[in-house]
DNA sequence: CATTTCACCTGGTGGC
DNA sequence: TGCCACCAGGTGAAAT
């Protein structure tokens, strides 16, 4: 499901479902891949934290732990603790088709959930990937730094920062919009849908598109991403929300899984070719 | 070093 | 109905 405003989508639904709550034990699969720590150190460090609060970084979800010790407290004494107190983070990264699901411990167990945290308020926070690309990190904040996503952020990103990002780089536009290096949270769908929005062809190397066109797709992106997260998302297949609520982005999809289809602004049909190892979809009228 | 390709997985869809 | 090829919102390791 997810990019930027999948995961932003989720990340404020399950914030505020959890945000105050004890995590009493938690359970995890032992698919090994999924752990980026350990399985036994991630159960270890989660039990008896409380959660803080949830949010977004790039396409990671970054829950802020508070000691096990300080417990329960929180979540009477109102307003629920910000980050500052942090003293660890679990880190969710979705992959393809992760989800996150509160639910209550009776409900049925999806095939392929590779976790499950019972909390104090009586629900149950799973984790379900059946590709298994999803990725769960412990990060003990004692001990090592807070997790950071390495990209800037599209969203409150400069217009010289932006363009200093594809400076002197020979590969296609397309391909430097899904470097998570260079910027954290573009996937597939905004990429071309933003690409569409700034008028430029995906396959263009970086390093060729002019500075005015660059500060049109910053712009396209911010738009882009803000609608997306207003509506929720796009719901391609199945999704999202904690409670598997939908969302409505991908009526407004102009090019991306449109193939064939006449554009939304010239009617010419839309094409698909592959660049970047993605399928990636734009107008040959629009884009130049 | 920068860039490109491919393997990692399961599941859904559409053609025959 | 079954079988098969192809496609999928991501990424990191290997190859170029």
């Amino acid at each position: 499901m997810p990019e930027l405003p999948e995961v932003e989508t989720i990340a404020r639904g399950v914030d505020k479902r959890v945000r105050g709550d004890r995590i009493l034990q938690a359970w995890f699969s032992r698919v090994p891949q999924t752990f980026k720590t350990p399985r036994q150190r991630q159960a270890k460090g989660l039990s008896g934290c409380t959660i803080l609060s949830v949010h977004r970084a790039g396409k990671h979800i970054v829950f802020e732990l508070g000691p096990p010790a300080a417990a329960s407290k929180a979540r009477t004494t109102q307003p629920a603790p910000g980050p500052g107190v942090s003293e660890a983070q679990w880190i969710v990264h979705l992959g393809m088709t992760g989800r996150l699901l509160v639910t209550s411990p009776e409900s049925p167990v999806a095939l392929h959930t590779h976790a499950r945290l019972l909390l104090e308020s009586g629900r149950e926070l799973r984790f379900v990937d059946p590709r298994r690309f999803g990725r769960l990190e412990f990060r003990d904040l004692r001990r090592s730094a807070g997790f950071g996503a390495p990209g800037s952020e599209p969203l409150t990103i400069g217009e010289r920062e932006f363009a200093a990002l594809f400076r002197g780089r020979r590969l296609s536009i397309k391909a430097a919009l899904l470097n998570q290096e260079l910027l954290a949270g573009v996937g597939n769908i905004y990429a071309d849908e933003s690409l569409f929005q700034a008028g430029i062809r995906p396959r263009r190397r970086a390093n060729r598109v002019k500075r005015s066109e660059l500060e049109r797709l910053r712009l396209a992106l911010h738009q882009v991403l803000t609608t997306a997260i207003q509506l929720g998302g796009s719901s391609v297949s199945d999704y999202v929300g904690a409670d598997g609520e939908r969302g409505f982005f991908q009526l407004e999809h102009c090019v991306y899984q449109r193939t064939g289809e006449p554009c939304r602004r010239c009617q010419t049909p839309i094409r698909r070719v592959v660049e970047a190892g993605r399928g990636t979809h734009y107008c040959p009228k629009c884009q130049h």
